[in-house]
DNA sequence: TGGGGTATTCAAAGCGCTTTGGATAATTTG
DNA sequence: CAAATTATCCAAAGCGCTTTGAATACCCCA
């Protein structure tokens, strides 16, 4: 069914029968009545890709998803991010289309988006350190939303941050407060901003009462149940061993405590633990107590948020571009005192 | 930059340009090459709507991620699928179309991708024993691809899936050889089509070793680590406790070990544990011993399979439309002989 | 009763591409 | 060397919609 098929059978124009139906004024109550009704009977809705031709706009967000060529990893926050950035798009009409792309020619892929003009508009993933895509986009021209930061970007960008660093200092403060001295790091990898920020968070609270940060007890790797394993183990396995550890993601913190426990030890009397949480959907923290002690900060709402600001950014409202979630710290089963040996 | 700029900068109607740049026979070797030339020069790229507007096709895939109202859960699974079906679709010059919905308004999206006619087919994901969304899209007239199968479906429908009635079967086997008799079963949801065939698989061994499935030791649920764990607590504080435990999610596994640790259990000593394993990137069964028995098989390449199917219809090939993938069992260090207390 | 609004409706152009049906130039054939 | 192919190229139509500019019908008030 299209719009001549429709407009002839209620004997109205093309014309008529689009206004009718994008609610424009300029046609009386009676006929869009009628109208909307013949639409509703005769299941009619435009046609997506003659109707962009028309507007120039897609309705669309581009997301293009990386994946790590070494480890074939897909982040496991995608999908809820993409969940919550979904629901705001079905809510204003847009549909998402996605790009799965090995991270060697990602930039091919936002280059193809710009000229097969295919979307409105961009959301940025998993930003390093200093980027090459922030400038690289902003030649190109299309509006979009980084998902994280990166720190050292010359020109301004819109972005939905979670406070990293204050995350870190504060779970690190605990750790400090129940008199925890040796806490290891286990971190992402080290190019990504997030991971920086991260670092510097517990770097910073260290310092602050005075102990100086040991490499030796920081770590940075794939975010994966493995890696948290591994590590766990060789940590633990040395004479001036951690009493607690700090993790990136509760991934990993699995992985963590499936070490921990396989030495006999228990997590939160032997060692403490604090993970960042992103609030998984399959992977909630404990229902009534949590778990783990975790610095928790919903990825889904953060998808929520980047997609309604990339809205308004394409629909040239001026509303806030920049926008930093703090993350809450919950206690958990995972954190003791620290026991003197 | 349009077919039209290029075309006058290159002092060629756009007709030629065009076919040139579509590998159309009529037009000589030197034009095709310097159309090629001026069209990398200029990063030209045909505007993928007004391409699909003229050809009718949109070059793109729909996939429908339903979110269950109830728990707001992502299926954990769609991350790993999708990458899949996504490096196959960038292959084959494909866009990815998702729409996230609740599972209340699934068909609505379904009708809606037909009637917009943004998408050349879809995948379906989830479907459950008697899917009303199988008549429901032959009817609609888009091609599709059912990840999964659904049982009782009257007309036919193309398909890829996993063997599940087979895979548990072996794997309740194994445990039966292993010496246990009282296995449990945490499962899926039961009015998915997997999980019942998955159940039929664990009766169907019992039953021809002469047991009695018992269904007190049989649940369904959300396969989610937190239900993993509850379910193994109320397992085990029975007097008459099972032996081993059967899983059908590794993230529900999770919960399960912990349940077993926080017991003072030892997991493949005290209590065995067979899960299945999706081999999901972020959460790989141990890099060198698995971690877990499991029977396992990608659901990437699942979703790879799946994608170059719906292909292979849309382009009228009358490649098989049926597939199904066995399970690999792996043995890992979560089971051991059954122990006789 | 007639001129100036106002409310409705429509015809036609245009979005950027593909494709049909020629046209023209180059080549071959009898 | 004229006629028939063949190789290249192009003008124009059309995909299904939105939108501009204009037409028509209706109403009001002097």
């Amino acid at each position: 069914m299209t719009l001549k098929e429709l407009s002839d059978l209620l004997g109205l124009s093309p014309t008529t029968v689009s206004r009718a139906l994008n609610g424009y004024p300029e046609v009386s109550e009676a006929t869009r009545k009628k109208v909307a009704a013949a639409a509703r009977a005769h299941g009619y809705a435009p046609n997506t890709r003659a109707r962009a031709l028309a507007t120039g706009r897609a309705m669309a967000i581009g997301h293009v998803i990386p994946i790590s060529a070494k480890h074939e990893m897909v982040n496991p926050i995608f999908a809820d991010f993409t969940a919550g950035a979904g629901e705001v798009y079905s809510r204003n009409g847009y549909d998402m289309l996605m790009s799965v792309v090995s991270d060697d020619d990602e930039e091919q892929a936002y280059r193809s988006f710009a000229t097969k003009r295919n979307v409105d508009g961009l959301i940025i993933h998993a930003p390093s350190l200093n980027d090459g895509r922030i400038p690289f986009l902003n030649d190109l021209g299309l509006p979009y939303v980084v998902h994280g930061r990166s720190s050292n970007a010359t020109a301004p960008y819109a972005w939905v941050d979670v406070n990293n660093t204050r995350a870190f200092q504060r779970a690190t403060e605990l750790l400090l407060d129940l008199g925890h001295r040796r806490i290891a790091l286990l971190n992402g990898l080290e190019h990504m901003d997030f991971a920086a920020r991260r670092r510097a968070g517990y770097e910073a609270a260290l310092v602050s009462r005075g102990i100086t940060p040991d490499s030796s007890l920081m770590f940075s790797g794939e975010m994966t149940e493995a890696q948290g394993h591994d590590l766990t183990r060789s940590l633990l396995a040395r004479p001036d061993r951690p009493t607690a550890i700090l993790v990136s993601s509760i991934i990993m913190a699995i992985g963590v405590r499936r070490g921990i426990e396989e030495l006999g030890l228990t997590l939160g009397r032997d060692v403490s633990l604090i993970t960042y949480d992103d609030d998984l959907s399959y992977f909630r923290n404990g229902s009534d107590i949590p778990v783990y002690t975790a610095t928790r900060s919903s990825v889904r709402e953060a998808g929520r948020r980047a997609a309604q600001m990339l809205i308004d950014i394409i629909n040239g409202k001026d509303s806030p571009t920049e926008l930093l979630l703090e993350a809450e710290l919950t206690l958990g089963m995972s954190t003791g005192p620290a026991r003197r040996d």
